[in-house]
RNA sequence: GUGGAUGUAGCUCAGCUGGUAGAGCCCCGGAUUGUGACUCCGGUGGUCGCAGGUUCAAAACCUGUCAUCCACCCCA
């Protein structure tokens, strides 16, 4: 294919027949979101640059694409919707009830190197709740996640769970610099990845000893046999035995108590009830420097893809664009994953799912145009989407053979008896049985 | 940004150690002028990703470039 019509690196067109379950997915979640009571909202496509990248850090901030535009603003497309609703909320706080919940569906775009399940522009839906600390906020947004993937089929997935506070108070009991505590999450974060070894070479080339390595395993290493809680109330009796400074202390026992809430609860009451897909990884980190509190992810059990919902608590959000400061915390659903696994899972997911146009009609000389533009417009005041053919002395086999192919389940012939006996012929291209009725009794039976 | 693989018809691909392209599916027409998924017959369709280079001769070899996929990086 030629460069210029190709489209750009990393973007992608989508075929009708895509659209259908593209706008199905989306719908899914938008109202799954709505029957959480969160309000939609939308925000420009870019915003200022320098809004981007506060606190983003430098990885992130090479993926944003920026420009200027013609009086030399430096302009950048948003890379995700969680910056943009810090200056959201602050522009708007006054008129914004709290606790506001709110979610967005749109395009995002990130400047970096494609690869399956990755692209330059991709749809990302956020749900958000700002104004409240309490982990009750959690819950809800999990039993939100938990609920969307039900609806649209997702098969198995666990949601991995850990809270930054507590990684901050093993960091600190395993002896590592705080300094030195970025790089050390985030060679621990990989530890599945590049195993111990791996773990070990990274800690040397950001100056951390392989003690503190082993100190940091030493301590996250619980009991598989225990449950969540136990394994939490194990991990704070050693926490403490190790940690001298009394904030971070306090802060590592405040992590446990929001951790062990959201599992109880969420297992007790919410949507996971019964299901045991929420678990404990001590070595879960994310990327984004703005989390302060519990933070998620959701994986596939059957696809490996990456993660293709996460998010956390991000208390300092608001503050960082100028508003008092107030709890926030919020979720990000991957679409674009949603949509691979969901094809991955139901290959023929496209055969299965129907054409939005809903009747084909056809007439056979120009004498039925008239009855055939009166009967077309009939069926869309019904709300039924009907297309009218557009050809030129019709052939009634090719006529069939388009709509089949464009997978329309009703073709409404009108020829010459027809017409003068006000009816048509509804023909069901799936059981291909026509009968021979009028337009209303035709209506009833499309709908 | 780094490393690797790939790029031939709308799609999936074949094309040997260099001798200027083929199959299946699709599409179009006909058998079948008010009835489509099967069958049969015929047909359209390719600057071999793009640009240079080597050669008498390049889809093939070399270089660059663009894109896709994979692994890093990072992340939805």
């Amino acid at each position: 294919m030629s460069k210029l019509i190709q489209p750009p690196k990393g973007t992608r067109d989508f075929l009708p027949e895509e659209m259908v379950l593209r706008r199905k997915v989306m719908e899914t979640i938008r109202e799954s979101f709505a029957l959480y009571g969160f309000v939609e909202i939308d925000s420009p496509v870019f915003e200022y640059f320098e809004l981007l990248s506060r606190k983003c850090g430098s990885e992130i901030e090479k993926e944003i694409y920026v420009f200027e535009d013609k009086a030399k603003r430096k302009l950048g497309l948003r890379f995700e919707f969680t910056s943009p609703l810090g200056r959201y909320y602050a522009t708007n706080a006054e008129k914004l009830t709290k606790p506001f919940k709110r979610y967005i569906i749109g395009k995002v775009y990130r400047y970096e190197n494609t690869q399956a399940g990755r692209y330059r522009e991709f749809y990302q839906a956020d749900a958000d709740i700002i104004g409240s600390y309490s982990m009750n906020v959690e819950l809800e947004l999990l039993d939100l996640a938990v609920f969307t993937l039900e609806k649209l089929s997702m098969g198995n997935y666990e949601i991995v769970i850990n809270d930054r506070k507590i990684l901050d108070g093993i960091i600190n009991a395993a002896g590592i610099d705080e300094s030195k505590k970025d790089a050390a999450l985030r060679a621990l974060d990989k530890t599945a990845k590049i195993g111990e070894a791996g773990v070990i070479k990274e800690f040397n080339e950001n100056g951390i000893g392989e003690g503190n390595y082993r100190s940091f395993m030493r301590l996250i290493d619980l009991d598989p046999g225990l449950d969540d809680a136990k394994k939490l109330t194990a991990l704070k009796e050693r926490i403490n035995e190790y940690v001298k400074d009394e904030s971070i202390k306090n802060k590592t026992n405040e992590g446990i108590e929001e951790l062990s809430f959201i599992i109880e609860n969420e297992r007790k009451a919410g949507a996971c009830e019964g299901l045991n897909v929420i678990k404990f990884d001590p070595l879960l980190v994310r990327g984004l420097g703005y989390y302060t509190g519990p933070i998620f992810e959701i994986k596939s059990k059957d696809i490996s893809i990456g993660s293709f919902a996460a998010g956390g608590r991000y208390d300092n959000l608001v503050e960082l664009y100028g508003s008092r400061p107030e709890g926030a915390c919020g979720i990000s659903f991957g679409v674009e994953r949603i949509i691979d696994i969901v094809t991955e899972r139901d290959k023929d997911i496209f055969k299965s799912l129907s054409s939005p146009v809903r009747l084909y009609i056809v007439y056979l000389s120009e004498s039925e145009r008239t009855s055939a533009l009166k009967t077309a417009k009939f069926f869309r005041l019904k709300g039924i989407n009907a297309e009218l053919s557009v050809s030129e002395g019709p052939n009634i086999g090719k006529e069939i053979k388009y709509a089949d192919k464009k997978g329309i389940e009703y073709i409404a012939v009108i020829g010459g008896r027809e017409a003068s006996e006000k009816k048509l012929t509804l023909k069901n291209l799936k059981t291909r049985k026509e009968i021979f009725i009028s337009a209303e009794e035709a209506a009833e039976s499309i709908k």
